[in-house]
DNA sequence: TAGGGATGTCTACATTGTAGATATTAGGCG
DNA sequence: CGCCTAATATCTACAATGTAGACATCCCTA
């Protein structure tokens, strides 16, 4: 009589019971593994154990592996809040900027997923939530006073710029902390010097990278820009 | 005696006796199976055969698949040409954008290669061609009169843009080329209505993105207000 | 002509995604 | 209360992958 909801067909004894399983939990799951030990290890069978149930039984609720891809970049992009009702456009696409930089930087092993799945799926295909922040970056830009082309044009420079800084970042990486010689910290030290001078010479500056002031100056010189150069509304701070 | 280098042990028949092999034929051959078949055809058993050669030989020319991979990205980005001393560095930055953007273009399936192998290879460590542009375009900032650390800053921002960029404009994919409705050419039409009503607005300006000269207007944006913010060379146009 | 390092080939194995058959459960109707 | 049906869970099996390790063969040098 320990687990009610089984009339004692299961003797072997292993006895956690499995609460029933949903798509949010697989998916929270596999996020889980991806965030733990990267992205290669969120194979079915490792899924499967990590929730103490048959991989077979994933395939309920992802009908592949990618489908699973998909659904954890859907649930990473779902932390992005996204409020349309802002008028200062600026200043909203600047949160939602460092929103996402954050976002990636907790969750570096799923960048590869956000920027590369929808190379491999067609817009109309993606998955909802994937798509939402567009629409709703769309939404604020009308709202505040920009042409549908225009605001069209204003997200493709502000998304991409956004993307390209978040890989930017996330590339420059620390092989060996302890090392307190950039040359050395970046691995660096392995170029052959005549044909890397510079990139040598730069090591300091490579090694203390302050990602959200750099992402800071180069919004600001593109919204700026791109508000003069487009029907820009008036609207600046609050 | 059909092949003279073979002492007859291998009756089978097959005649194409093959000349030597060399990194770069193997990683040509790699590069051909991505361009025309996907990433996931380049296996070391699909690469073999088009070799005509035994699946293991292969790993003389490349420790690994990982390798392998690391291999193709650098030769593409071979194809890359950057002068390192032309003074009007935003003519040339914009002309290396322009390459790299028909690059990708010629080999989309190699972009998420592009994107994403520096993000699990620290920057010492990786393949030097990778490399090479970083450096150059370094050296090309600096002698159009940037200081160091202000080169990296704009070649931060610049190829983040960039890549942000190609990402952008390789997603924006049209499935049905032969509708010649926007919202069915893009699989538009299976989006809620209700949920993403810009979007679905906006399809006949998706269907027609102008890759090209929406780079350069963000070029001019991001470059010139790089150039203000900086140290910027007086340099504009030749 | 003999040796030896480089190069090529074969076999084998662990791991993966996933199809398909089979067992087990839960709920509705007599 | 008991059976039938559909959902769900589990097992077995298979083809494909990367790659280690043993073996065979080549070709150049001495």
């Amino acid at each position: 009589m320990a687990t009610p909801q089984q009339p004692a067909g299961d003797e072997a004894g292993s006895v956690t019971r499995k609460s029933r399983l949903s798509r949010e939990i697989v998916l929270e799951a596999a996020l889980k593994l991806v965030d733990e030990e990267g992205l290669e290890a969120l194979t079915m069978r490792r899924l499967g154990q990590a929730l103490h149930r048959d991989p077979m039984g994933l395939y309920r609720y992802a009908a592949n592996r990618a489908a699973l891809l998909d659904g954890v970049t859907e649930l990473v992009l779902d932390e992005l809040a996204i409020f349309a009702d802002d008028p200062d456009w600026q200043g909203q696409l600047r949160r939602i900027a460092h929103d996402l930089r954050l976002l990636a930087l907790r969750h570096p092993n799923v960048v590869p997923l956000l920027v590369t799945r929808p190379l491999s799926t067609p817009l109309g295909l993606r998955p909802l939530g994937t798509l939402r922040p567009l629409e709703q970056i769309l939404g604020l830009l009308i709202d505040a006073g920009f042409t549908a082309s225009d605001a069209l044009h204003v997200y493709r420079a502000y998304y991409g710029f956004l993307y390209g800084h978040i890989l930017n970042e996330l590339q420059e990486f620390i092989v060996d902390p302890d090392e307190n010689e950039a040359l050395l910290r970046l691995g660096l030290h392995r170029l052959p010097p005549k044909e890397f001078p510079r990139l040598r010479a730069l090591a300091p500056a490579l090694a203390d990278y302050d990602g959200a002031s750099e992402l800071d100056e180069g919004l600001t010189i593109l919204l700026s820009g791109l508000a003069a150069h487009l029907s820009a509304p008036l609207v600046k701070k609050g």
